[in-house]
RNA sequence: GCCCCUAUCGUCUAGUGGCCCAGGACUCGGGAUUCUCAUUCCCGCAACAGCGGUUCGAGUCCGCUUGGGGGUACCA
């Protein structure tokens, strides 16, 4: 298997059914081939599997190709960067299907199949009934020839197109990340090829595209692997190379459910919703199977793409904790620049109604790294800054009893009138107050600072109190401190 | 029912027969730094699903059991 790779270069590709949003399940089945195709200097294409069109969302495909993007997976070719094996929605290659199905009909490998719906359901509860260890299609309509199959057509007679699956024998095939895996062909029924309305189903589609579009490595979900006997089976018939076979393993959810939305957010959007930048939940479903070989965990995309090899992928499914997810946010984002940051926060103040076009740009910067080490989320930013902006207009409840008390206008008049006296209003300046007036009054530095941080900026966490202040400036400081005196003791 | 995949701390994982009385990370607990919070840094708790083989020796190989997941569509 390890052939094709050595002979032609390596072409993957990402093919989602745009019927919903983007799962983080599908996700990282588009990292991992993106990050392979990368690593090996290959293609890595984007391929539209649009053939069920009752389920079909043009929405769903909208947001496909955004998520795809804000994650940073890039499309050599598929919609919008078309290359030279389009069209890359399959239900504009109809024409091929039906070119490449007529192959294995001349070849006596598929045939028509005129059984009604209710027919098979009938077949089918038959078989439950009775439990036989064969399930599935009866093979009805696999002796009637050719000819009369046309004339019946001809007629008016509706069809499907079925695969003839060899009767007995073994389907085998290797898997990159399981092994070798073989399947018994009694086992197997007859699946449709071609459904009733001339669309193809998945599996006859897939199998034409792949080999039409020379892919070298199929790496997609576990829930395709007991299907890989049958597209084995058709690339056998038509005389076709099967790719590399890669199944990857499930994510499931904290209690080892199925993600789903129902339960929390599942979706690419819903986390980059909650503010997770796109680096963190690429670098966190990509660890979710995968290691690079070492102790590395916090990695850049770069980094990973260097690392990324298939014989590290894991077989076992594993099970999303958004625990760690937080804490990795909080890496990348102490990792991201602070030009960058500021951007984000800039954005999040003015949807907060918040006018900044008079803002020194260094007093923007000397916020933002106040606070990046402090966000876990990209909204945290602007959330945290709101009050070098604007004074508050409600104190924190708990800070309130706890700072407000007895005792705390006193300790507040105390360094109000200290604050006041200082002309260089500067950090190293203000702290050296701080502990001045402490020493002075027999107070120690942490029992002045609790009220004056409340009063200024209203809630009990933040930045540095000398920083703070700094930022915001000595007149205002007073004026907050003023303020919210009446509500001290 | 039948078929297939899977199984190391609560979670993500390292481990490819001796280097493992099992290592790292998250979480949790404790501590240091400190004006609060966060960051950072130390320390600690915590696992080879069970049973049988193979072997001088098994987390690592084989079998069975159990648990988990998937498939059994004219959906993907």
């Amino acid at each position: 298997m390890s052939e094709i790779s050595a002979t032609r270069p390596v072409r993957v590709r990402f093919a989602p059914s745009p019927t919903g949003y983007l799962h983080v399940g599908g996700a990282r089945t588009a990292i991992y081939n993106y990050f392979f195709a990368k690593h090996m200097g290959g293609t890595f294409y984007l391929r539209i599997e649009d053939t069920d069109r009752k389920r079909y969302n043009e929405t769903a495909l909208h947001d496909l190709m955004r998520d795809l993007k804000w994650l940073g997976l890039q499309w050599d070719e598929g919609p919008g960067c078309e290359g030279d094996c389009g069209p890359y929605f399959q239900s504009e290659r109809l024409d091929i299907y039906h070119r490449e199905i007529k192959k294995l009909l001349d070849a006596g490998c598929a045939y028509y199949c005129f059984c009604t719906e209710e027919r098979l359901q009938e077949v089918r509860a038959e078989q439950e009934k009775s439990h036989v260890p064969v399930t599935g299609y009866d093979r009805h309509c696999r002796n009637i020839s050719r000819e009369e199959a046309e004339a019946r057509i001809a007629a008016g007679e509706k069809a499907v197109i079925r695969f003839k699956v060899p009767e007995t024998g073994v389907t085998e095939f290797d898997d990159m990340i399981r092994g070798h895996i073989s399947y018994q062909n009694e086992l197997l029924d007859d699946l449709v090829l071609i459904k009733r309305d001339g669309y193809p189903t998945y599996h006859f589609a897939s199998v034409v595209d792949d080999h039409l579009m020379g892919t070298t490595h199929v790496l997609r979900g576990d829930e395709w692997i007991s299907s890989t006997p049958k597209h084995e089976l058709l690339y056998k018939a038509f005389g076709w190379q099967p790719p590399v076979w890669c199944h990857l393993p499930v994510i499931l959810d904290k209690n080892g459910g199925k993600l789903s939305k129902r339960k929390g957010a599942a979706s690419v959007g819903d986390f980059r919703d909650l503010g997770y930048l796109p680096e963190t939940l690429v670098n966190y479903l990509a660890l979710l199977g995968w290691n690079p070989g070492d102790d590395r965990e916090v990695m850049t995309i770069k980094e990973m793409v260097e690392s990324f090899t298939l014989e590290r992928i894991n077989p076992k499914s594993a099970s999303f904790d958004e625990k760690k997810l937080q804490w990795m946010n909080g890496q990348h984002i102490h990792m991201c620049d602070d030009a960058f940051l500021k951007g984000i926060m800039k954005e999040g103040l003015a949807a907060k109604g918040i006018d900044l076009s008079n803002e020194p740009e260094a007093r923007l910067d000397e916020i933002v790294k106040q606070l990046k080490p402090r966000a876990h989320f990209v909204q945290d930013l602007a959330e945290m800054a709101v009050y070098f902006f604007v004074a508050p207009t409600t104190y924190d409840e708990k800070g309130v009893k706890k700072h407000f008390g007895e005792g705390s206008k006193e300790v507040a008049t105390l360094v109000r009138d200290m604050l006041a006296s200082i002309d260089d209003f500067k950090t190293p300046v203000i702290e050296k107050g701080f502990y001045d007036l402490a020493e002075r009054c027999g107070h120690k530095v942490g029992e002045l600072v609790g009220a004056p941080r409340l009063a200024v900026s209203g809630v009990t966490a933040g930045p540095g109190l000398w920083e703070m202040f700094e930022i915001i400036g000595k007149e205002e400081v007073l004026r907050r401190i003023d303020v919210a005196m009446p509500l001290m003791k």
